[in-house]
DNA sequence: AAAAAATAAATTGTCGACAATGGCGGCGCG
DNA sequence: CGCGCCGCCATTGTCGACAATTTATTTTTT
C-alpha cells in the first residue's frame, strides 16, 4: 500500500515465504488476501504482481465508490444511533485540533477505525456494504490516498464536506448526506487524478 | 446454493476433505471462497455453517443490488457495443421460446453467462463491479431464486421488465436503464420477501 | 540461420502430519 | 442443586516435501 514494494513489481510465493520465515501455507493466503483487496494481480501461471495506480483503475473504483459510500450514508442517517453520531463528530474535532493544525501535511492518512470513511460505512449497519467497502475495496483506495496523499486547499475542503455530511446525518436526512458525499468522493477523484498526471506520467 | 446440505448446518473441514478424498488444503481454500460468496459463515474456532436466508439478509443484500446493478446499467449504455447488445436481446428472445412456454416454471434459473443480470453487470466494463457482484454477490442471490424461485405472474412481469431495460440500454438512455433496474429489483426483492413469509417462517 | 525439439526453471496445486488455540462436557466442591 | 475447574476434542494454523503444469531457455536439426 505504502509503495514499498514498486508497482508492477513480481511477487514471489516461495521467496517471500524464505524471508518472512514462514512456510508457504500462510503466504499462500496472505496474498489469496491482497488479490481479493485487489493489491495484486495475477497472471496465470506466470506470477502476481503488486497493482499499478492508473487514471482508469482510480475512474472504475471511484464510480463504485460514489455509489457504495452514498448508500451507506443514506443507511447511516438512519441507523447510527446519536451516541455513534456523537462519538464521529469528536473524531473530526480531534482532526481539526491535531492534524489539521500542520495545514496542508496529512488529513486523511488514519487507518481503520479513526478514518472517516470507514466510521460511516460501519454506521451504515449492512453487513455484505460493510464487508465490500471495508475489507475490499478500502484498502485500493488507501493505497492512492497514501501515494497521492491530498494536501494543499484540498485539505480544508475536505474537512469542511465531512463536517456537512456528519451534520445531514445527525439531522437524518439520508437523501441530503448521500449527495454530499458522492460530491466529496467525486472532489476527491479530481484531485487524486490531477496527482496521477502531474506525477506518474 | 441449491439447498442440498441443509441451512444452518455444521461444514467440517476435515470430514469434508475425507469424503471426497481430497486433503485439507485445497479444501479449506474451497471453504474460504464460499465464505467470500456469503454462502457459509465462520464462528472464530467453532466452525463454519451453512448461511439462512432471512428477510433481514435479502432486505440488506438487495439494497447493495440496487445500487450497484443500477450503476451497471447506466455504464453498460454507455459501455456496451451493439453487437453485445444484440447478442442479449438473442437471449432474451430464446428463453422467451425455450423456457417462458412452461408458464411459471422456471425463469431465472439460468446460470452464469445465460443470465440477464449477470451480461449486464459484464457489459458495464468496469472489473472492480464485475468483480464484487459477478464472484461474490451472485451466487446469494441465486441461492435465494433458486430456493425461493419465481413463478407465478411474476414470471412474464420479469420478462417483460428486462426486455424495457434492454430497450433503455439500446436507446443509450442509461438514466432510464438504472431506474428501471432499480424498480425490476424491488420487486424482485417483494416477490421473494412473500415466498420468505409463506414457506420459511 | 531458422525452426523444432529438449531441457530447465518457475508457478501452482496437493499431500500428510504436527501444534496451538479455544469450546464443551464431565467432575468435584460449595 | 448450582457453580467453577479440568481435561477432552474439534477447529484452525502451520510445516516441509512432492507433483503437475506452463513458460522460458538452450540445444539440436534441417
Amino acid at each position: 500500500m505504502e509503495g514499498e514494494i514498486a508497482s508492477g513489481s513480481k511477487i514471489s510465493e516461495p521467496e517471500l515465504a524464505r524471508k518472512f520465515n514462514v512456510s508457504r501455507a500462510p503466504l499462500r493466503e496472505a496474498m489469496a488476501r491482497l488479490e481479493r483487496c485487489h493489491l495484486i494481480e495475477r497472471i496465470p501461471n506466470a506470477g502476481a504482481r503488486v497493482v499499478k495506480l492508473s487514471t482508469e483503475g482510480l475512474r472504475a473504483l471511484y464510480q463504485i465508490r460514489e455509489e457504495l459510500e452514498g448508500l451507506a450514508c443514506r443507511l447511516a442517517a438512519e441507523n447510527m444511533d446519536d451516541h455513534e453520531i456523537e462519538q464521529l463528530r469528536g473524531l473530526l474535532d480531534q482532526h481539526l485540533t491535531t492534524q489539521r493544525v500542520r495545514e496542508g501535511e496529512s488529513y486523511y492518512q488514519e487507518a481503520g477505525d479513526l478514518d472517516f470513511h470507514y466510521r460511516i460505512i460501519i454506521g451504515s449497519k449492512n453487513p455484505y456494504l460493510i464487508n465490500m467497502l471495508c475489507d475490499e475495496l478500502y484498502f485500493l483506495v488507501r493505497m492512492y490516498r497514501v501515494q497521492l496523499g491530498m494536501n494543499g486547499p484540498r485539505v480544508s475542503r475536505a474537512f469542511d464536506e465531512h463536517k456537512a455530511i456528519i451534520n445531514a446525518i445527525a439531522n437524518r436526512d439520508g437523501e441530503l448526506a448521500d449527495l454530499l458525499m458522492r460530491r466529496h468522493i467525486a472532489a476527491s477523484r479530481g484531485n487524486i487524478e490531477l496527482k496521477l498526471q502531474q506525477l506518474g506520467k
